[in-house]
DNA sequence: CGCGCGGTTGAAATCCTTCAAATCCTGTGG
DNA sequence: CCACAGGATTTGAAGGATTTCAACCGCGCG
């Protein structure tokens, strides 16, 4: 088959497993197929969408790296989380019929563009892809639990320790090394998303590279020791 | 009728509009009933839930004040939200069928269970339901938004005014003061929803008494300047 | 080749926490 | 009904973690 013209569709793609159901029966996969409307490409620190801008539908991340992030009135703002390939964007847009955050490609993206009203069509009818939207939504919650105990609890070393554990792990789901990576964010991103100003985070960078747990080259990050970073996560600094 | 014999449903809930769709036709407001399969009393101090519990039902919150909590392996714990009648507890055992948080009463309290399958039956008929649904998860993951920005970019001051404005909003749509609320939750409590130690809460209070914003006699709060606490809120504290 | 953004590092300042002690409240048992 | 114990709250003083301000470095791009 001609990869130049094969389907743009959910049944063939290889991130099926991580954005839809997957206990479906033929002719479920098929009509699933008619969940994607198109595919989009996004540039590089483009928006995918903005605040306040209408809700029509969810975005699965075929290809590049994505954030999420809210804002204030003043000006300031919070990363609210970085998505990678087979993860879904714009969940918040659906309780108002509005986005309520930006999604902003940090590398050149492609995403599915699945309307909302067809999805709840859908899931009307195929009760795995029903059970499906329920679960991903509910495992957003619980992601931004985490990320609230992180903001909340941790101090900076195991903040950045439970973001590079994190970060490694869903990207060793999808196929890449248990132990190297690349970022493709900022300091000044990774520190908003862990309530952390851009100086720490490099200064934190530093001390891991000291205390030899990871070696740092820019963007490039090799984490040396993993079992220190996981022991820096739950540490609970108390002396006594 | 005699209020002790009130059948109890959804259809005769005056708090209906706060958990359920509203615009539902007889025949469908009926069938909603269905979905609350019975009540269930919680002392205060006592869980509704914990984590690991098999997940099986959603609560409908209908008297009461509850606290939701995640807790680290190493005994660190964050208080996620704090929930009041109308409002939905539960969502987070979707993803993996168990809870992942704990649920304490604060003050006794009454909840609805909806068992879980049978609102997905249910709204795979009625599109309001299904619609609904959604949408309660969609304001969750929101709110934890708003929990982000907050632990992630404000100071004691900032995020104490947040949590007091945001607390009177909600009773206040509930028909209380819009000015005058009493804490069901300890400084403690506070503290670690707010990412801030049980006395830099205090202190943050003081300070607030002393400027004469609040009036504060233990967990009875009343709010003097509402414009003062909305002014704190988004100050954005920058000298430049 | 130089500009500029992203990143690193140092020193001082700030905010929050920690530790400690006193006080206030609440619920319980006599 | 009162006394008491224990938890909750307040407040002070000292310490610590992170931020702020500032300077410098270095890589990539025009």
């Amino acid at each position: 088959m001609n990869p130049l013209t094969m389907k743009v569709a959910c049944s063939n793609c290889n991130l099926r497993e991580l954005c839809m159901p997957v206990d479906l029966n033929a002719q479920e996969l098929q009509r699933i197929d008619e969940v994607v409307a198109v595919r989009r490409k996004i540039r590089r620190g483009t928006p995918l969408f903005r605040n306040g801008e209408p809700f029509t539908s969810l975005y699965a991340i075929r290809t590049g790296f994505f954030k999420t992030c809210v804002a204030t009135e003043d000006g300031r703002d919070q990363v609210t989380g970085f998505q990678m390939a087979g993860e879904i964007i714009g969940l918040d847009g659906i309780v108002n019929d509005h986005h309520t955050c930006d999604a902003l490609a940090l590398e050149d993206a492609e995403v599915c563009v699945m309307p909302f009203d067809r999805i709840e069509e859908l899931s009307r009818e195929i009760t795995a892809l029903q059970h499906h939207v329920h679960k991903i939504m509910s495992r957003e919650i619980v992601r931004e639990h985490g990320v609230m105990l992180l903001l909340g609890s941790m101090r900076a070393e195991e903040r950045l320790a439970a973001f590079l554990l994190n970060l490694v792990q869903r990207l060793h789901a999808r196929g890449f090394s248990r132990s190297e990576l690349v970022l493709r964010m900022t300091r000044e991103e990774i520190g908003s998303y862990l309530g952390l100003k851009l100086e720490t985070v490099s200064r934190t960078f530093s001390k891991f590279v000291e205390e030899g747990i990871v070696e740092v080259n820019q963007r490039h990050v090799r984490l040396l020791d993993i079992d220190a970073l996981k022991r820096i996560v739950n540490s609970q600094q108390t002396c006594h």
